[in-house]
DNA sequence: TGATATGGTCAATGCAGTTGACTAATATCC
DNA sequence: GGATATTAGTCAACTGCATTGACCATATCA
């Protein structure tokens, strides 16, 4: 296959796209809260860690601290994350994701696998295991926060 | 290597979020104009076509024609985009990107090549290659408008 | 203990998109 | 051929999600 050169990023782009839409459907035909990306990346966060304030959130979604506290409002008024006192500092609040929250991320995952499923069964499980090892050793090489923080 | 259901979209995110960075840091560093990802799938539609309308780009974006049609005036005020009148049609004009505007697809295509190097440095070529046609397959399987209306 | 830094909030603003109303030219249908 | 409906494009108002800036309360440090 020929391949321009700068073709990559494209097609990554559009394949996420793809996925993405897939996702949407599937959310949206189940009839739940509007959620947005930073939503997502706010509830992959906040299962790594259990000790999060809202400025680290800010921090790991590259926005201000004003726009990462509107999120969290949002989703503490939804029932998907939770704000209890910081132990030791007394104007910190530590995040944390509801059973409610939790539930969600297992649900995405299910219907991100689902795009997955579609396309091993389009090249093979075996490629697409290889393409998992590629994406991986490629964020993992270009390292530091960039990496961390996606994109929306 | 261990694969998490519903992990590769995110490392899709993550892979792109990292080219996209370095080709903002290559252009910010010639300081350029600050074109935007709604910019650059503009250059590549109207490259592929030359007697496309603001409506036709809308459609292509999948946003309104008043939107197309700001992004057409500021790229027509920076000389990457021409209108023309329509040949047949006297309400319509005709897009068409100016000598400027080829350039610029041209370079920027160059920098996202240098991250397909990093990239094929890490994994070899061969895997990138193959990389390459997994994610066209599965862009083409996807079919339909969705797949070429990218993310941003 | 006083100066400075930090977590969080409130308010105002910016910007890229939207909806809605409109003009002018084209297409359709009798 | 003429009334009617579509369509390309513009202007104006509004919305959503981010920003900057100012501020308070608590921590930290010299």
């Amino acid at each position: 296959m020929i391949r321009r050169r700068g073709e990559i990023p494209l097609l990554i782009a559009m394949a996420y796209r793809v996925m993405t839409d897939e996702l949407h459907a599937g959310i949206e035909a189940e009839g739940r809260e509007p959620l947005r990306p930073a939503h997502g990346y706010t509830f992959r966060f906040l299962l790594g860690r259990d000790d999060a304030t809202t400025v680290d959130l800010a921090d790991h979604l590259g926005v201000t601290k004003q726009a990462a506290s509107k999120i969290v409002a949002e989703l503490e008024g939804w029932g998907y994350v939770e704000r209890r006192p910081h132990p030791t500092d007394g104007r910190a609040r530590v995040l944390g994701l509801t059973a409610k929250g939790r539930t969600y991320v297992e649900h995405a995952d299910e219907l991100w696998g689902r795009a997955e499923d579609r396309w091993a069964s389009i090249i093979g499980p075996d490629r697409l295991d290889r393409l998992h090892e590629d994406l991986r050793a490629f964020v993992d090489a270009s390292g530091g926060r960039a990496a961390l923080r996606p994109v929306w």
